[in-house]
DNA sequence: AGCACGCCGACT
DNA sequence: GTCGGCGTGCTC
């Protein structure tokens, strides 16, 4: 017998992220290491001219048989050459103190890859959320002990008996998930309407058989109380893993989740990827957050690659929010939908908060050019007297945040990207994009003139009018100025919850599900102020933000919620008073076919950066044509357009947007947008950002 | 990413 | 002649 059929080839991605690098290189498996290495093992070998030691993962085993038929070995040139096989080099040795890539991890590493488009490499890393593994010297704190269960608080809830439409959404998602296979579920219900309580009761269900579960938040602020309320059921059956941990404390709830010490991991959308093998469940709380989207490569889905990791598992998968996302509740509302919809209707325990809209146009006609409008001083009174806590909502940090020139008429802007720079309370012009900061000028830095009018008004002006205007009200103010030290958000929101303000004011990061019971008045100080104004998602992002902040109030007695706005017009508004999601989405949806957008249309977005503007131009108009000329299936394609901002931090951004018949038909103009970047940018100019939603 | 190879100008 | 600039191309 030939000597070489015994040997063992292994494809190894090493890393190093390139795009020349981005494919597999083989190496021989010495006799020594046979039995000893793993598929998704990361390895450490001789690469280059200089054969230094490099890391990379094993991707496949493979004997010389399998190795001929793989495609690369056909098509690359390295191959070609008579004696390839003889010369290829050794792996030296298995990384021993390295965290390896299970199965699953492996696999969805793959996928990620297929899926999204992105280097191997980029994926393999993206599926350890933990990187290094410590030596355990210190002694070590497991990072749940921290969270102390309050047992007033258990007692309450043990006492809560379900409703007709929480047990109805269980035993629906028990009876899927005990015939063993895969199975979706979406729980639509109001904020309060007790969805925790649901995905509990499965849970539980879930850890009788021995298996695991992942839940998923949207933020790290939520962290706290997601862990409280499985803390009084489950104990110490928890791990967490979070970006603000240490290395040291991620490796113990990873290890933790590994060694089976622990069988519900919760975490931000990276805890998907826990190395749990017996998995039986994936809860995805708050699903039509933003943070669930990856903003680096690979920019996945998590919905997406959680509901791919539980068919490779036979695992039930469970989403939960009161304004689920356009397409998802589209999909969920097909005949014979592969997605089973629960609605909880009701508000558990108490009534959903009244909402006030009021239009700030008639408030500068009766001669009140305030940001308060008069009914909202009124209630903020009201509540003081009642010491009852009030929020508000401020879509902008700083304190004014335009800074223009009476006399040439010219915005001050950051030097580096397209926005104006924000003035903050310590004197300073920021840019909020790059973090740009320059000393407050006493005279406008174009012309000279002393005519300098700052206006506009972000959530320290708003802190000041407070105090101003409500002397005897204690003010917390929570945005990303207050937040930098470490545990700073926690320790605001606990102060708040002890009750030691009575105003708390602050940006996005106030309103997302937390659990304020002595809160009875909220208020989106400018509700048309919103962010995402450029995306044909806005009117969702936007509905569901304000619904978002209007069920805040009164999480334990009745509420009251006033929204802001100039701009009273649009259909949102008033959906958002009457809270109703359904409404909502039969407006949208008919605006999104009309409109030609998801889930009609796959959308690819080719977003192209560089500092060489001409550059960009040029390329730009040259993809178009590229695009235009490969157009055989009436895809619309729409730009080159610039972005919004149009320059960050010195790069020039442009976009072309295709909207597409199919995902098979978005992908494809989606390689033809990467095929020309590399046809046209050898280079490197350019960094080219594909997306397909 | 690194590193070697290579084809030009300035220098003891 | 030769030392060294970094532009180009390859790594199993």
């Amino acid at each position: 017998m030939n000597y070489k059929m015994d040997k063992i080839f292994a494809s190894i991605i090493v890393d190093i992220t390139t795009d020349s690098l981005n494919k597999p290189f083989i190496y021989v498996v010495p006799e020594e290491l046979v039995d000893n290495i793993k598929l998704g093992d990361k390895v450490i070998f001789p690469f280059g001219r200089g054969n230094a030691d490099k890391e990379g993962f094993v991707l496949e085993l493979l004997n010389l048989e399998q190795l001929k038929e793989k495609s690369f070995y056909k098509k690359d040139a390295y191959f070609k050459k008579e004696d390839a096989i003889d010369n290829l080099k050794s792996i030296k040795s298995v990384a021993s103190n390295k965290i390896a890539v299970n199965q699953i991890l492996l696999k969805i590493a793959i996928f990620l890859c297929r899926e999204y488009s992105a280097p191997l490499m980029n994926c393999f890393k993206a599926v350890l959320p933990v990187k290094k593994i410590v030596r355990k010297n210190k002694k070590q704190v497991d990072a749940i002990s921290k969270y102390k269960v309050n047992s007033d608080d258990k007692k309450f809830r043990e006492d809560i008996v379900l409703n007709r439409d929480q047990q109805n959404a269980i035993d629906g998602i028990l009876k899927e998930y005990k015939k063993g296979v895969f199975s979706e579920h979406l729980i639509y219900g109001v904020t309060g309407s007790g969805k925790t309580e649901v995905y509990i009761k499965v849970i539980e269900e879930v850890l009788k058989d021995n298996k695991q579960v992942i839940v998923l938040i949207p933020e790290i602020a939520l962290t706290h109380q997601t862990v409280i309320r499985l803390k009084e059921k489950f104990v110490d059956n928890i791990a967490i893993i979070h970006s603000r941990m240490s290395e040291g404390d991620k490796y113990i709830q990873y290890k933790k989740c590994e060694e089976g010490k622990t069988s519900i991991l919760v975490g931000p959308r990276s805890a998907m990827f826990a190395p749990f093998e017996n998995l039986g469940l994936i809860v995805i709380d708050e699903v039509n957050d933003y943070s669930y989207k990856s903003d680096t490569s690979p920019r996945y889905n998590t919905l997406d690659v959680a509901r791919y990791r539980c068919k490779e598992q036979n695992a039930t998968l469970v989403s939960l929010s009161a304004t689920p996302n356009i397409d998802l509740y589209y999909e969920a509302n097909k005949i014979n939908s592969d997605i089973i919809l629960h609605k909880l209707a009701k508000r558990a325990n108490s009534t959903l908060p009244e909402v006030f809209i009021i239009d700030m146009k008639k408030e500068v006609k009766n001669g009140n050019k305030s940001i308060f409008s008069k009914p909202l001083i009124d209630k903020i009174n009201d509540r003081l007297e009642k010491k009852e806590q009030i929020m508000l909502y401020m879509n902008r940090r700083g304190y004014n945040t335009i800074f223009t020139c009476k006399n040439c008429g010219q915005t001050y802007k950051c030097p580096h990207c397209d926005v104006s720079l924000v003035s903050h309370y310590d004197g300073m012009l920021k840019c909020h994009y790059c973090g740009y900061e320059i000393k407050e000028p006493m005279t406008c830095p174009h012309c000279n003139s002393k005519e300098i009018e700052k206006y506009g008004i972000g959530t320290e002006k708003l802190e000041e009018m407070c105090i101003d205007l409500f002397p005897k009200a204690r003010v917390l103010r929570m945005d990303r100025d207050t937040t930098s030290e470490k545990d700073g958000h926690d320790k605001i929101i606990e102060r708040f919850r002890n009750g030691e303000a009575d105003i708390l004011i602050g940006t996005q990061m106030i309103v997302k599900g937390h659990d304020f019971p002595n809160v009875t008045l909220v208020a989106i100080m400018r509700a048309d102020l919103s962010l995402y104004t450029e995306s044909y998602k806005s009117a969702e992002d936007t509905f569901s933000l304000l619904t978002q902040c209007v069920g805040r109030s009164g999480r334990k007695t009745s509420g009251e919620s006033v929204i802001q706005c100039y701009d009273t017009d649009s259909f949102v508004y008033d959906l958002v008073k009457e809270q109703d999601y359904e409404k909502f989405y039969i407006e949208e949806i008919a605006h999104r076919k009309k409109l030609k957008y998801p889930p009609f249309k796959k959308l690819m977005t080719a977003r192209v950066g560089t500092d060489n503007e001409a550059f960009l131009n040029t390329f730009m108009k040259d993809l178009k044509m590229v695009l235009n000329n490969k157009n055989d299936t009436e895809a619309i394609i729409l730009g080159p357009t610039k972005t919004n901002p149009e320059k960050i931090k010195d790069i020039h951004f442009s976009k072309i947007i295709v909207k597409c018949n199919s995902a098979d038909e978005a992908k494809k103009y989606r390689s033809i947008c990467k095929k020309f970047k590399d046809y046209a940018d050898k280079k490197n100019y350019l960094k080219m950002i594909v997306d397909i939603e």
